[in-house]
DNA sequence: CTGAAAGCGCTTACAG
DNA sequence: CTGAAAGCGCTTACAG
């Protein structure tokens, strides 16, 4: 029905040449003069051809397909993923100028074989590490194998891999002194998880910020949940049980941060009027959300453009980089 | 460094066979002796073997993959997306159950070559549309080169492809019969865009329960938005200056219905005190909102499952299925 | 039940 | 600058 998809070999004796040739100038060799190397082009381009990219893959020893790998089937997507989702977005595009293809992978915490799946069989050179469960575990298992990939967030230390990663101590730091700025001198830290490095790093900034304020830190004033809004609405209520008289809260997701603002309300207090509230991330629902949210941006754009273009040098020629990537205040109604 | 991988070669010489017989007993051949069959596969586990995939598409002639489509680059993934990230979610994980990829493709509106850099190239099987916009367009394009692909919505009047969508129908009437069952009398529609055909399928359920309630239909009840969130706090502005008298919104999707409620807020209505909104699609957002929405769902979970196995089933037989989703309705605080 | 051989559609030394 | 040939790692008629 539909004709059957020419190959290098039709072009070829179409073009009188050999199969050598129109390989080369679709690949655009050197060798080739620019006469034959146009003349085949134009002939490629006029019959409509189209290269077979499993046989190239299979000859040249390489898929040209990155992986993203992000949490496993338990759970499904949500608003959750959003950051995940966003993030994805530049990267695919980045991929993609670079005639890369993307594949969806899911891994289970417990998996540790899903790595093979996509490098031994030939289907990815690389990945991109979304994760978050168990993050240091898969960064292991991927080192013990030789597979090449970069992970979004700070590098466990002591360890040698590509990464990217926000600036989370200025990013701490900027949010903080905003608030300060604004007049509030009771100021909460709503964190993610405690162990995790980008959430000390925020914590230290905010740290930092009240230091050269010359504002006392009180430990009171902390709590850690897990980026989920439920644990943002509850950890919430636990802060603003130890501390009633807080003016302004510095939150580690935009997620969390509204869902805060949701608890404060409750309790009778306006924002930005009574108690400030700055988010982290600038998602997109950050514009959206009553009132608008004041948050760190991390500037998904350029993180996942580095995601993307590092990992395809890193493949290339094997140099390890861990790039931070400048945050940004970006100021809406809500502090 | 790494140790080459091991080929079907390597196995057979181990073994002490063929490729031959090496390839059957890993592709469960029938034709083999249950012995060697096992006998091989334990060698190959053992060995920890993994075939290498692009050589079998090329000899198969069939990529194993199918591409996910979605609207370009000109605008990033963000919260308007999370229907497709949500719906994602399941087609991925139906698509790895039976052993295929997952590519993501983003395209933008004017390209109409998009698909012949997929299909001819043997990059994928075929298609999951979930394009919004120029969706008709796209479309025909397909059907024109025959490629093999199954969407997401109504199918288009007059022709023949693979489908799946939600009952709107049902999803209309559902919504409309609660709010009527909550007392409400006053009842308007905030509607996606008024050519589609998913949108008039839900608007015919709204006037179908109005009537089968005796009540009256006013045409200036009814107003159309684009399934953002602006525009549905738009809308909801423009229909709450035309009815100051309402007392319910039935609205066409939960980003829209949560930007409507803010505006009601602001209006000084309460919700769902002074006026009930019931959502479309059940998203993650539904549960988080203020209040928790009461919604439409759509199950994207069986909806996902249906894109992938109807679309594979098309592949492999050539039947074409057009499957509508039972909806749901889940009630929640908002009305 | 098993193997030798051809073929899938490319790329790339090697030779000229 | 160009071509003939070998090879990438599988699958699958064909023959036995």
């Amino acid at each position: 029905m539909t004709p059957k998809n020419e190959t290098i070999a039709d072009i070829a004796r179409l073009a009188g040449v050999s199969k050598s040739t129109v390989s080369r100038a679709l690949n655009d060799s050197p060798l080739l003069s620019l006469e034959t190397r146009e003349r085949i082009r134009a002939l490629a381009r006029q019959r409509n051809f189209q290269i077979h990219v499993p046989a190239q893959r299979l000859s040249r020893k390489e898929s040209s397909t990155i992986a993203f790998v992000t949490h496993g089937y338990h759970m499904d997507f949500s608003v959750a993923d959003l950051f995940t989702l966003e993030i994805l977005s530049s990267i695919s595009r980045t991929l993609s100028e670079m005639r890369y293809d993307l594949l969806m992978v899911h891994v289970t915490p417990d998996d540790c074989e899903w790595a093979a799946k996509y490098i031994d069989t030939g289907r990815a050179d690389g990945f991109i590490l979304m994760t978050s469960t168990h993050k240091t575990d898969h960064i292991k298992a991927l080192l013990n194998m030789n597979a090449p990939f970069i992970v979004w967030g700070v590098p466990q230390p002591g360890y040698s891999y590509c990464s990217v990663t926000g600036d989370n101590f200025t990013g701490g730091q900027l949010g903080t002194r905003h608030l300060i700025g604004q007049g509030r001198r009771r100021i909460v830290f709503l964190g993610g998880p405690a162990d995790e490095l980008e959430v000390q790093g925020r914590f230290e900034g905010y740290r930092a910020a009240l230091q050269e304020a010359g504002m006392l830190f009180e430990q009171r004033r902390v709590g850690y949940g897990n980026f989920s809004d439920t644990s943002g609405a509850s950890i919430m209520r636990y802060l603003l049980a130890r501390n009633p008289d807080l003016d302004a809260v510095f939150v580690n997701s935009d997620l969390m941060a509204i869902a805060a603002m949701d608890v404060l309300r409750e309790a009778g207090r306006r924002i930005p009027e009574d108690v400030s509230v700055v988010g982290y991330d600038n998602l997109s629902i950050a514009e959206v959300s009553n009132p608008p949210l004041t948050t760190v941006s991390q500037n998904l754009a350029i993180a996942g453009r580095q995601l993307a273009r590092n990992l395809l040098q890193y493949l290339q020629d094997g140099v390890v980089t861990n790039v931070t990537i400048p945050v940004e205040l970006i100021v809406r109604k809500s502090a």
